[in-house]
DNA sequence: CGATCCCGCCAGGAT
DNA sequence: ATCCTGGCGGGATCG
């Protein structure tokens, strides 16, 4: 008697596919969804990373992907090992703002300066060397005796350098430290990495884009969506706008119960890949949560317009003058002070990067308005009656 | 097909 | 050594 369960625990879904792996339903976002309705309640304050890899069924390498960009936004930080301190959705408006912040002083440093982009730039074809030190940044703790003595302290984290969570505070400040709203994949990856060329380099980026974009967007801070030519992917700013809703699926709920009975309590769940195996993991649900679909904090100008990568808010960029400072969402939802900081700031594109932006935004932006004065003065919602 | 991105090997680091 | 972390990229899926 085999003791392989039927392959559909769920009942019916919408559709019953058949069998048949599915990929979507196992994703990091899904994943991070589940994370989310499982901790996103009060009562939670230490988060241990065997259980959630239990109660979640999944590995531990995927906690760890879930947790390091979680911990990039401030909704959890490491406690000690193996476990995670529980901040919750509230802490994200200061981190975002600290995030700005840096991103302004800062500028990003050089990693991913050269590697030019087109625009007015010298240095066409620079080999900028392998090694960039880009220390880590600021944003950690007091470690005791700073500095490591080692005697090559470019090297001694190459790690962190190209660490998920790293990424993904570039990639958030990114929009944060600009106007931008939208911004390709490729865009992303280019300036995030400064290493167009190497298609390897850039693939393997590109998929750690990919992760980042799964959960960020199942925290609903930015949304996939692709460029106006619809030809290239594309990812668009929601900034915080309140919790999501996540609906924890009662799939969950008896898988995880099932499972506590069944034993396992902590390490490993290891089943061994097995190909046909379908363990713990096919309990992984699926739920909608496709509300937030958007509410109306939309000025007139909605995500109409959009041009080769970059997107700007309602706001049109003012020729050469002063920006207006980019803001968040100003739904007067709650009163978080990132807007106020923001206002007050004037962002200073010194930078490769956002001047590269910049230049994009403009360019961009002459073509949306061009075009909108001689088609129509305003798409508007014009609704076919 | 190309875009997405899951899976888990396995290298470094902490204990 | 054992266990925790988490780069990395092969290759399966999706659109």
């Amino acid at each position: 008697m085999s003791d392989l369960p039927p392959e559909n625990p769920n009942l019916t879904l919408t559709s019953s596919l058949h069998h048949s792996y599915s990929r979507k339903q196992k994703s990091l976002g899904l994943l991070c969804t589940n994370f989310l309705a499982l901790y996103n309640r009060h009562g939670i304050e230490t988060i241990g990373l065997d259980d959630a890899a239990s109660k979640l069924g999944v590995e531990r390498r995927r906690i760890y992907d879930i947790v390091n960009v979680l911990e990039s936004v401030g909704v959890l930080t490491k406690r000690a090992k193996n476990q995670y301190t529980w901040k919750g959705f509230s802490a994200i408006p200061a981190a975002l703002k600290e995030l700005q912040e840096e991103g302004a002083k800062d500028t990003f440093h050089r990693f991913y300066t050269n590697e030019n982009v087109k625009v007015s730039d010298d240095e066409d074809d620079e080999e900028v060397s392998s090694s960039q030190p880009l220390s880590s940044c600021q944003t950690d703790t007091s470690k005791p005796g700073s500095l490591p003595q080692s005697s090559d302290p470019s090297k001694i984290d190459n790690r962190r350098e190209k660490s998920l969570g790293l990424l993904t505070q570039n990639f958030i400040k990114l929009f944060v430290c600009s106007e931008a709203r939208i911004i390709s994949l490729d865009e992303a990856a280019k300036l995030l990495l400064g290493d167009a060329h190497n298609t390897s380099i850039m693939r393997t980026k590109v998929r750690r884009l990919y992760d980042i974009a799964n959960v960020l967007s199942s925290m609903n801070l930015i949304e996939k969506t692709h460029s106006l030519d619809s030809r290239k992917p594309a990812f668009k700013w929601l900034g915080y706008n309140g919790e999501p809703t996540f609906t924890l699926s009662s799939d969950l709920m008896q898988a995880e119960s099932k499972k506590r009975v069944f034993g396992t309590d902590l390490t490993n769940v290891s089943v061994k890949r097995s190909r046909t195996h379908e363990n713990a993991t096919e309990r992984r649900i699926k739920m909608k949560q496709h509300a937030i679909a958007d509410s109306s904090y939309n000025q007139s100008s909605d995500d109409a317009h959009e041009s080769r990568g970059y997107e700007f808010g309602p706001f049109a960029p003012a020729a050469g003058g002063t920006y207006p400072a980019a803001r968040l969402e100003d739904n007067s939802k709650r009163a978080f002070d990132v807007e106020n900081l923001v206002s007050d700031y004037r962002p200073s594109y010194q930078n490769q990067v956002l001047k590269d932006l910049f230049a994009h935004y403009m360019d961009a932006w002459k073509s949306w308005y061009s075009e909108l004065t001689q088609n129509n003065p305003l798409p508007d919602t014009s609704k076919r009656h």
